[in-house]
DNA sequence: AAACACAACAACCGCCCCGTG
DNA sequence: TCACGGGGCGGTTGTTGTGTT
C-alpha cells in the first residue's frame, strides 16, 4: 500500500504550457499577492488549470517567477557553480541560491549537460589530471567522487585559472590537482543578492559543512607556478571576511576558471 | 533537402522532510 | 506520539532546437 497520488494523473493535462497556462498560472499568483492560498495542491481548481499542483509550483518556480533569469551562464556562475559543487555536492537548491535569478532546476540541468562534460574532458585529458591520486584514490567510476563534500581552491593563472585543487581535510599535503583548463580569464562581478531567498541561510549551511570537516584551508603543499594564486578557502574566507557572503565570495581569487 | 545526431532545456517522477492535527 | 499531506528536492526522461553528414 503506496501513498496516495498527489493528483489525478488521468484527469490533469501534462507536457509543455501553453500561453494560457502560464497567463492563468501568472494571473492568478499575481491576484493573490504572490501567495499561494490554500496551497499548490488547491491552485489549480481555484485558477482554472488542468495541471497538477506540483507541476504549477515547478512552472512558477522555474519559469513565471519574475526575476528567473533565463539562457547563458557566465563564467563567474561557472566557477560558482563548480566551486559549491565541489563543497556541498549535488544539492542544487542550496547552490542556487548563491546564483541570483537562477534556479535549482536550471542548475542542474545546466551542470548535467554542460559543465559536467566540460570537467569530465578536462579530468582525462592534459597533464595535470594525472596528479590525481598522489595521494587518494584515482578517477575510477566518477571522477566527481572527490569532488562531493571537498573544499577546493582554483589556481588563477596570467590567463585564467589553470588548475583546481582539492585540499585535504585538515590541511596538510593530501591536496590534489583535479582538473586543469586553460579557458580565458573573465572579470568577476557583484552578484545580486537580493534575489535569493535565503543566501545566509546556505552560507551557514555551507559554513557549518566545512566547519565540520575541520578544513581550514591555506595549509596545503604549493604545485601552482602562479603568482596570483590565493590559498584560500571557503571556510577560511568565512573567518576574515565577514557576513557579505554571497557577494564577496563571487569575488574570490579561488574561483577563478 | 532530408535524415540523423547531439545539445539544451523543460517537465515529470518519486522520495524525503517537516508541519499539523 | 503518530499518521497524514503539502512542499521541496534530486534524478531522470521527454521534447525541441541546432548542427552535421
Amino acid at each position: 500500500m503506496g501513498r496516495s497520488p498527489c493528483c489525478d494523473k488521468a484527469a490533469v493535462k501534462r507536457g509543455p504550457w501553453s500561453e494560457e497556462e502560464d497567463a492563468r498560472l501568472r494571473s492568478y499568483i499575481e491576484q493573490h499577492g504572490g501567495a499561494v492560498a490554500g496551497g499548490w495542491m488547491a491552485l489549480p481548481r481555484k485558477a482554472g488549470l488542468r495541471r497538477c499542483g506540483k507541476s504549477c509550483r515547478l512552472r512558477w518556480l522555474n519559469y513565471l517567477r519574475p526575476g528567473v533569469r533565463h539562457g547563458g551562464f557566465s563564467p563567474e556562475e561557472d566557477r560558482a557553480i563548480c566551486a559549491l559543487y565541489a563543497a556541498v555536492g549535488s544539492r542544487w537548491s542550496l547552490i542556487a541560491a548563491y546564483l541570483p535569478g537562477r534556479t535549482d532546476n536550471a542548475v542542474k540541468n545546466y551542470w548535467n549537460t554542460r559543465l559536467k562534460k566540460k570537467l569530465l574532458s578536462v579530468s582525462f585529458e592534459g597533464e595535470p589530471c594525472n596528479a590525481v591520486g598522489r595521494n587518494a584514490a584515482p578517477p575510477v567510476a566518477s571522477p566527481m567522487a572527490p569532488w562531493t563534500a571537498l573544499p577546493y581552491t582554483c589556481y588563477g593563472g596570467g590567463g585564467g585559472v589553470d588548475q583546481m585543487r582539492v585540499v585535504g581535510a585538515g590541511g596538510g599535503t593530501t591536496d590534489n590537482v583535479i582538473a586543469s583548463t586553460n579557458s580565458a580569464a573573465v572579470v568577476s562581478q557583484p552578484a545580486d543578492a537580493s534575489y535569493s531567498s535565503e543566501p545566509m541561510a546556505a552560507a551557514t549551511e555551507l559554513d557549518e559543512i566545512f566547519r565540520s570537516m575541520g578544513t581550514t584551508g591555506g595549509e596545503h603543499s604549493d604545485l601552482s607556478q602562479s603568482s596570483t594564486e590565493t590559498e584560500t578557502s571557503w571556510y577560511q574566507y568565512r573567518q576574515h571576511a565577514g557576513e557579505s557572503v554571497l557577494q564577496q565570495h563571487l569575488e574570490m581569487p579561488y574561483l577563478y576558471w
